[in-house]
Order: C-alpha cells, then structure tokens, then sequence
DNA sequence: CTGAAAGCGCTTACAG
DNA sequence: CTGAAAGCGCTTACAG
C-alpha cells in the first residue's frame, strides 16, 4: 500500500534500522549510507507513518489545549498564536472545549484526550487545585490564567492585578472618582476577576477614594451580561462617571448600553476594558484597555510545556511566568 | 506500564478477540461473557490505546479543519461548532492554519497532517480547483466556502447571492439609492465577494436602479481596511445613503469611520453587514446583516465529511449543500 | 459465538 | 557506524 521504511531500506540496499537512524537525524552516519537513504526517500516519495511512531515511541507530538469556548475572541486569539508558535517547534495543538464544567475539565485532563498529547495546556475554570492535582498524571500540565494558584503547577499568567491597578489610576488620573465595575462575581476574591478587582481597589486606596460597594456591577463575563448589569446600575440611581469593564467583552457591552441611553462617552462617563482584543481598537468610540502580553504568553506557555516534555526544563517545583502588559489609551477614556 | 487488552482477556478468563468484540460493540457476544468482560475493565481501569487502535484500523477519528486564521470571529465562531458536532459523533477536529497561502494549503491537503485526520474541511482561499482536485488524495475532503464552486468536490456553503440580494433590497426598500459597497475584489468574480457583489446587482436592477461603479470601495476582508476603504470614498467626494459592508467586520469598520466623522447612522448613512457576528448585535448602533446558517453549515458539512468516511453516502459525484440565510435587522439599518 | 495467529510501521535495546 | 530481532497494543481475516 503505502511506502515503508522497509521499502526504502531495500531500494537504498541498507537495514531499516538505518533509515530509522537517517530519518532521526542520528549523528554518525557515513555521509554516502545517509545520502543514499535520501535519495531512496525521494525516488519513492516515503512519508513517515506518524501513527506507528506515536504507537512506539509514546509520544504523539500534539499538545492539548483545554479551554471553555473557542468561540470567545479571547481565547481564539490565543489559541491561534499558540499554534503558530507550537507549529515552529514541531508541535501541533488539540483543542478541548470544557464549557468550564467540572464534568468536561475532568474528563479533558484524564481522559482519552490525554493519550492523544504529550503535554497540557490548561485552563482550568471549574476544577480545583487538588483535583487537577491529583488527576494530572505524569505527563506534563501547564496551567493558564489565574484561577488556579498554586505551587505545586507550572503556571503562565498575566499581571492581572498590576494592570487593573494601572488602569484604574488612569481613568482616576483623568478626574474620574466614581468608577463602576462591571463583571464582579459576587463572592469570589480568586481568579482573573478577584485579582482585578483588588487592582482597583490597591488604586483607589493609593489615591485615597473611598471604595463604594455600590459600584460593584456583578455579571458573567459576556457582553450582553456587561450591558444588562449596567442598565441595572442606571436603573437603581447609582451615579457614576467612569465604568472599569473587568474584560473588553464586558467593557463593549457596558459602552453599547451607555451609548444606547444618550450617555456620552468618555464626555459624561469614560470606559476602560482589559485584554486588548481585536475589536477595542474598532469600537466607537475605540475602547481603551489594558493589553495583556499574550504574544508573550504564547511563547512562554508552549515553551515551558514543551521544555517539560524534553526535559529540558531543570526546575523541579513549579514554575511561575508572568507576562508583562501595556495600558492602550484611547477615546473611551484619553 | 499501562493496563492492555491482553491483561484484561486474562482477567476475564477469555481471548484476545473477545475483549476486542466486546469493545467494538459486535453483535453476537454471549450476555455473560459481555459483562465478565466489562467488569475486569472497570476492575482494572483499562482504556483503549487509541495510537495502536489508529496504526491497525487505519482510522484516527479525526477529522481536519483547514482555515486562513483561528483569529477571524467567523472562523472562531465555525471551528467551536464544528467541534462540537463532531464530538456528538465520535470526532475530534485538529485545526491547521494557513493563512490563506498556496504552500501552506498545499501542505495541508498532501502532507503529514492528512495522515492524522479521516478527512477534511477544507476552505480553499488560496489553491485552484485543479490543484485540489490532483492532490486531494483517496480520503474524503469536503469544501468549505466559495473560493471553489466545481460539482468534481463535495461543497458546504451559504446563499451568497441571494442573501446578499436580500440585504441590498432591504436598503432599497428603506428608501437607500446610492449604497456602497466595501470589500470588494477588483478583478474577482468568484468566491463569496464577486457572488455577493452579484446579488446587490441584481437587487439594484430589480428595483430599476442604476450601478455606480464609483460606489465600490475595494479593499481586503478586514475591519480596518473597512474603515479606511470608507475613508478614501468620502474623501474622494462620493455621496451614498447606505454602506453594504461584504461582512460584518468590514461593515463594522465603516461604521466606526463613519461615526468618527461625525456622519449619524442610520439617518444619514444606513449600515448592512454580512455574517451575523456575535459582535454585530452588540455594536453601537447595532448592525444589520444576514446570518448565514452557521449551525446548518456546521451540521451539514460535519455530517457529509463523516457519512463519506464511513461510507454512508452513496452519492457519486460532489453533494452541494447550501445552508439557509435569515435577514436580521437592527438599529444600523432599520 | 469464541480462539490463535498475523501484522499495521515504526523505534528501541542489544550486538557487533 | 550498521544489522537482525523484538515489540508498542491493538484489529483483522481465518478457523472452528
């Protein structure tokens, strides 16, 4: 049927384990034997049977991607630049769709999935520290984003908190005193949420404003969640001349609404997001917001897991990256 | 290392080949040996080896996705769905990115990837029929897309034409006589721009309407090459009432120029888009624009690539599907 | 309904 | 530097 390296190993009068040493880029090799497999490969056009390889060698060569939603800008971005980066290591991701359950994140990280890669790249929403602990295996797992803390990963992230803190001192630079938060989620002081909101709140204190709960917008994070919980902010009396958007899809929801409602934008309140997706830059007015590094991120994340993966990382315990970030200013909020 | 086959047949005191049946739900299997079987894998944790299952059966159960950019909401949006699709029915999908380039899709359709996958979904942006044709190999590919509309293929697209013909005529219908048309291909009469540019013509002509070649704004598939393509109309002086942006991230980079410049949407200038993007509702104003059956699109080419894998479909020559359309009006465009 | 054998196409010790 | 053999863990004819 197809060709073999047994086929190639007859043509250029040599064993097969040859050819394996020929294709594997074994050292020494006489310089005539390795030409002579080449040309063989040419004449018959072999291509390496991937699937035998993985079956003996154990390693397939992908890297799984487990994320909630690839159709959320954020993660399509990232998962785009992951690929490439992987692709110039002679990598390939599989992408996994949690939808953040437990049920879902559970069965990504033990699962047949697993089988299927050599290493991780996990996002885990649902899951907690001791469950991936115990249910990672002994492939490599490295975690992205932050809801998950712990020594005990290798973890990549971004300086959530920094940032927030960042942008919220702009938007206070430039007057504002009264700056709603949309996206809080009630009871959680975790994650990219509770990190962010603690930036915001590092900020005020700085600046010495009083912090009023009464700003806090809480929502999941989606755009038409963002402009519903500041609809319901306006609809309570609450005032504000500022809305920080704990993420751009927040931010873009809360901008649509305000500017539904006859309110002038950054004129009566000023907007600002975190992330820096595609789209901030083409809102009207265009959004300003925090650019998290995720070219960055990328690279460090495949990196490390693919170092994993070789032994090439020393480390032992876990390694902690933080990627840095830059503030966009532009019209919601100059 | 690992729980085998074999441990398990031993476990449950029968051979190989029992084991096996039992996981490949054959029919014919004795209720007590059935369940023998299935308790001594529950006992000992046994899971399927999917890399020597690939190298004997020959089949992965993948199936390729191959697009220009995972970072195109549309495409984002497509390759989530068909995800999830695929799984319903026993799937996975390994994405490949090409960037829309001869050498990259040429890869693709003949390289190494093709090994890992049962067959493909193809969007062909760069490569021409015949290409395809000569090296689409023995394993199912079904297009996805206009760029190639040749009955030697399986083909999943949408009503270009007609839906775009829709819009048009809902523009008109507003009292819009003078629309431009952004995105446009010069030299192109193929593929999803030259059909869509054919339905506004046919639209204009049913309603006795003049084309005014001055009101096509050429530029590339991107919102900001929208924005500046509207830029360059304005300031060349052209007058229009209405922008019919080739999809919506064109449309929607319009909208933002035309804001910026202070002309008020839709009095002045009415906005139609293409796609349905889930930005497109959350716009400011929101954007009309056709949705063009994505999750028709995602079942329906799923659907057709898995039936030919598993030879289930029984036609010979290409199945062209095309997915419905539904118009959805909004604010920019009422 | 079930069994014993062959073999998918590689890589990996083991020799020399 | 290169060879002959074993074996990764399954499925697939072939028997019975």
């Amino acid at each position: 049927m197809a060709v073999t390296m047994n086929d190639v190993a007859r043509a250029a009068g040599v064993s097969l384990k040859t050819v394996s040493n020929v294709l594997n880029d074994y050292e020494f090799i006489r310089p005539a034997t390795r030409q002579k497999v080449h040309e063989a490969i040419a004449e018959l056009g072999y291509e390496a049977n991937l699937t035998a390889r993985s079956l003996r060698s154990g390693k397939t060569r992908m890297l799984g991607l487990v994320l909630s939603d690839l159709s959320a800008p954020y993660y399509a971005e990232l998962a785009s630049k992951l690929m490439k980066v992987a692709s110039g290591r002679g990598y390939r991701v599989l992408v996994e769709q949690s939808g953040a359950t437990v049920e879902n994140e559970t069965n990504a990280l033990q699962g047949p999935f697993r089988q299927l890669t050599d290493g991780l790249l996990f996002t885990p929403l649902a899951m907690e520290a001791d469950a991936v602990a115990a249910g990672r295996g002994n492939k490599p797992v490295v975690l992205l984003g932050e809801h998950i803390l712990d020594p005990r990963f290798d973890l990549v992230t971004m300086k959530n908190e920094e940032a927030a803190k960042v942008v919220t001192a702009h938007l206070l630079a430039g007057g504002r005193r009264r700056i709603a938060v949309v996206g809080v989620h009630p009871e959680q002081s975790e994650g990219s949420g509770g990190m962010r909101l603690r930036g915001y709140r590092k900020a005020l204190d700085e600046a010495g404003i009083e912090f009023d709960p009464e700003l806090l917008a809480p929502c999941t994070w989606r755009r038409d969640e963002g402009a519903a919980a500041i609809s319901a902010l306006l609809d309570r009396g609450v005032t504000f001349d500022a809305v920080f958007g704990l993420n751009d899809a927040l931010a873009l929801g809360a901008l649509h609404e305000l500017l539904i409602r006859g309110i002038e934008v950054p004129k009566d309140v000023a907007v600002a997001g975190f992330d820096d997706i595609d789209e901030a830059r083409f809102a009207s007015p265009s959004l300003t917001t925090v650019s998290p590094g995720m070219d960055e991120i990328a690279e460090r994340s495949i990196g490390l897991l693919i170092d994993r993966i070789e032994g090439l990382e020393p480390t032992d315990g876990g390694v902690h990256v933080e990627a840095g970030f830059i503030l966009k200013i532009r019209e919601s909020a100059p």
